[in-house]
DNA sequence: ACAACCCGAACTGCATGCAATTCGGGCGAT
DNA sequence: ATCGCCCGAATTGCATGCAGTTCGGGTTGT
């Protein structure tokens, strides 16, 4: 396949909505800002040296990308998806990701072999850090193999996706233990520098499964859903009664 | 599986902005505005009575999708996807709407099977109309599979990539034919009630690939793109001589 | 005839202001 | 003491205004 040109044509319309994103994101996902945290329009303008007007725009893009949820006259709070949420979309992920590895096997350059190499060991000196920095390491493995395939849409997705859920994880899965992970990271690279098609696709479809798995065990009514969802078995007795 | 809640949890902030974002979905699908078109704020707000600050809110919701491309301090215009990203486009929404009828195989309910084929006899009845229509139809009937998931993420991924097809369909393929579209989608529609996975996946991967080879058929770059491209075998031949 | 330049109109980037709505704490009734 | 109500503070929804940039056509020099 010929070389494709780099376009960096990102939606991240003006620099200080795109600076608001970026921080927010990575607030979110380093689990800063946990879900259900409030982000009102004037703090974070304030914060950031902006109008509200701003503030705003950015999060209106970040309620596109699913990370925080906007509700009319509400004040916008990080998103809370919900178990079910969650596993939907660890199964895009898993398909998006699969893509990503089957363009990739076989194509890698050796820059591009170096490049991964060192990102999975910056995961490894992390590992004595803090979870926040391990996990958003972690993510950001996936997002460089997908901006390797120099597809801005399956960038955008691949990294919607995995922003999602990084949240999820933070939700559902309080001990993280991304101690194995990073040993099915350097599985991957060597697959795909051996060029091994579907063992490759295996390693990525088995490694997000069983990252999703040992994070969403059971619907655990418990966490993260709403108050109403709890209470629903509760009312049904009620009124049966 | 149990059934799962309708939790309509859009992004789509205020219903100003949602409004004009469908609005324009539908000019751009149905190619009223052609790739390229220009999309001024003040004029969006003057046609849809709101004031430039929702038409450039809705832009970058446009933009955030891939349907319209925003520079700084430029006119925001309607996206003009490279032929490569077009290809992109398709193969990931392969892997979305196969996703999609593996959830759903044998799992639709009657009136969902009703739906679904009362949607293509519309489809059936469009063939006379207008291309536009048809193709805004097509485009429909997969988005109406995503919704019978039941999973917003999906539904969500599976809409933006669809839409992006549409706009690459608008400006690779003149000649749209999809007469025979119609008839895999009835196939499809069977092989989801018949509840055979692996058919219905192996029927949508070559549905989509058809439509997109049909219509990608060549790298082209006589239609869709930059001037600069376009021309830039003769600058080589000028600077050659 | 042609190209470069220049200037006004058009347009975007952003902050601010005002009306409408929600949020949360205190007060009174039970 | 607990529940419900009410009112002020906080917050959002949106329009408008101003400054800076781009766009396009006319003018001028060659």
């Amino acid at each position: 396949m010929a070389a494709r040109t780099y376009t960096s044509k990102t939606a991240e319309s003006s620099d200080k909505v795109s600076v608001i994103c970026r921080a927010l994101r990575r607030a979110i996902i380093e689990q800063a800002l946990e879900p259900g945290a409030k982000l009102p329009e004037d703090s974070l303008g304030e914060r950031f040296g902006v109008s509200r007007t701003i503030a705003r725009h950015a999060l209106g893009q970040l309620a596109a990308e699913g990370l925080v949820e906007l509700r009319r006259n509400r004040i916008a709070v990080v998103a809370t998806p919900s178990w079910q949420e969650a596993r939907d979309a660890f199964d895009i992920r898993i398909e998006l990701e699969r893509l990503v590895v089957r363009q990739l096997a076989g194509k890698l350059t050796k820059p591009q072999i170096a490049e991964l190499t060192a990102h999975v060991d910056a995961e490894d000196r992390a590992r004595n850090g803090t979870d926040a920095v391990s996990i958003r390491l972690a993510t950001e493995f996936h997002i460089l193999l997908a901006h390797m395939t120099n597809s801005p849409i399956l960038v955008r997705y691949v990294s919607e996706v995995a922003y999602r859920c990084c949240l999820t994880l933070s939700l559902y899965s309080r001990p993280h233990s991304s101690e194995c992970a990073i040993n099915e990271h350097r599985a991957i690279i060597a697959a795909l520098v051996k060029g091994d098609v579907d063992k490759v696709m295996g390693l990525m479809h088995s490694h997000l499964d069983s990252v999703a798995t040992r994070a969403l065990v059971a619907p655990s009514p418990q966490r993260g859903r709403d108050l109403l969802d709890i209470l629903a078995p509760y009312a049904d007795a009620a009124t049966g009664v």
